[in-house]
RNA sequence: CGGGCUGUAGUGUACCGGUAACACGCUUGCAUGGGGUGCAAGAGAUUUAGAGGGUUCGACUCCCUCCAGCCCGACCA
């Protein structure tokens, strides 16, 4: 990707009111273009972190045998009305311009939905167990969106639900999506503790928040210094310096960001619609159900908040738009376009600073905010030694690297 | 939803009860070429200062209402 033909440009100032560093890098970098507040378009830089980070989560979630789907975002106020979920405050209410009163809800969660379209796949035991996910936009009218991506009227999720014919087989799939969603966030470059919470209105019983230490969190939690065990502030009776529960380490009170939470759903939704199965000895059972969400735009905001400097984002590799910034000086484009095809040719993500007429001072303070982890400068000066300059977002020394070698070592 | 703060050019800011200014950005030209470079010329708010109303001879400025944004709290699936 040239830079001159992105659709976005950096801003040297970030913008007023705004105190939460992904809100300040993000919109400073062009990465998501703020529409209003907790809404955001996510411009090309932004959009190609997404992609990344909605491309780990489906590996892992396709290697649990989770199966890919798509479901309307327009909700059918029947669904709602069958659980009891039609009157909630977050749910926007939408009604078409001929209809006397709203009939339909923008997808705030899922349950219901998938529920009514497994009832008509399940029929026997033979039939389960089974798990689908989307990816896709949620709009919750959230009294206070805040914090840039951290809490928005409108956000992309990660919504997968899981049906079984017993608890013990629903709690076995629900360790695997522990282990997955571990992977995931560490992929994404976060350290996620596994938290015990509350279940809201999904479910009554407990459920498993991964937690994020970040001051900026809106949650609190209990860690355990020693076996990281965690418990949510909500529910939990440890305070500061108290002892772990489960090996008498020393407990620590952190803030906290969610980016992740998953419920054993067990048979709410499933009898509320209707969802049974015939067991093995012919008996007609409810399916027992869990549910597992990831905050994807959440999750970018994290990395930001986790990741960065006084200077701009430190993107880890795995979800950076691009994983190389190039640079030339002395207009030095001839060899500098060359590089740049050499990169492309090899399949290098690189993003390519062919401004002319901008300074070698804004393209390295462009470069140090768009946090890509390795940033490539060709000079003349390099050019000498048949070199270009290698640098490393997370590092601050530099070092000449022969043009010939260049693509091994990316 | 309660409390606080803020709305002036694309962005960030300033001034003043007397008819909108500065920096950056943008356009053009010349110079420059390793950390937001220098000089010059220009466009851009102008039925104008988020919108509406009021006070006043006169309002961006004072007052009221509404709207929007941020922060704290409540809420948070």
């Amino acid at each position: 990707m040239k830079l001159s033909q992105l659709f976005s440009r950096t801003e040297r100032q970030a913008p007023k009111d705004e105190t939460s560093a992904n809100a300040q890098f993000l919109e400073r970098g062009g990465f998501v273009y703020k529409n209003n507040s907790g809404i955001y378009t996510f411009l090309p830089l932004g959009w190609r972190v997404m992609g990344k980070i909605a491309q780990i989560i489906r590996e892992e979630m396709n290697t649990i045998g989770g199966q890919e789907i798509f479901m309307p975002a327009l909700v059918d106020k029947r669904y709602m009305e069958a659980t009891g979920r039609w009157d909630v405050d977050v749910a926007f209410e939408v009604r078409g311009k001929k209809e006397k009163e709203a009939r339909f809800t923008l997808g705030w969660s899922h349950e219901e939905i998938i529920t009514e379209i497994a009832s008509k796949f399940i029929n026997s035991y033979k039939d389960l167990p089974f798990s689908a996910y989307q990816i896709q936009t949620k709009f919750r009218d959230e009294p206070r969106a805040k914090s840039g991506l951290l809490r928005g009227k409108e956000f992309m999720m990660k919504d997968l639900y899981s049906f079984h014919s017993s608890e013990g087989d629903m709690m076995n799939f629900y360790s695997e999506v522990r282990t997955a969603y571990n992977k995931i966030f560490e992929r994404c470059g976060l350290k996620a503790f596994y938290t015990l919470a509350a279940g809201g209105v999904f479910t009554a019983s407990t459920t498993n928040e991964f937690q994020v230490i970040s001051s900026v969190g809106e949650d609190t939690i209990f860690v355990c210094t020693q076996c990281e065990y965690a418990e949510n502030k909500e529910i939990s009776s440890l305070k500061n310096e108290s002892l772990c529960l489960k090996c008498g380490g020393k407990v620590k009170e952190e803030k906290s960001i969610e980016v992740g939470n998953i419920f054993p759903l067990g048979t709410k939704y499933t009898e509320a619609l209707h969802l049974q199965y015939v067991s093995e000895r012919g008996e007609k059972n409810f399916v027992v159900m869990g549910s597992y969400g990831i905050g994807l735009s959440r999750l970018m905001g994290t990395a930001v908040e986790v990741h960065h400097d006084e200077k701009g984002i430190i993107w880890p590799e795995s979800i950076a738009p691009f994983k190389v910034y190039l640079i030339v000086l002395d207009n030095e484009w001839e060899k500098g376009n060359q590089i740049y095809q050499k990169l492309l040719d090899k399949g290098v993500e690189v993003l390519y600073d062919d401004r002319e007429g901008k300074t070698a001072g804004e393209k390295f303070a462009d470069a140090d905010l768009f946090g890509l982890p390795i940033r490539l400068v060709l000079s003349a000066k390099t050019l000498k030694e048949k070199s270009v300059e290698l640098k490393r977002r997370n590092q601050g020394k530099t070092e000449l690297v022969k043009l010939s070698s260049i693509e091994k070592i990316l």
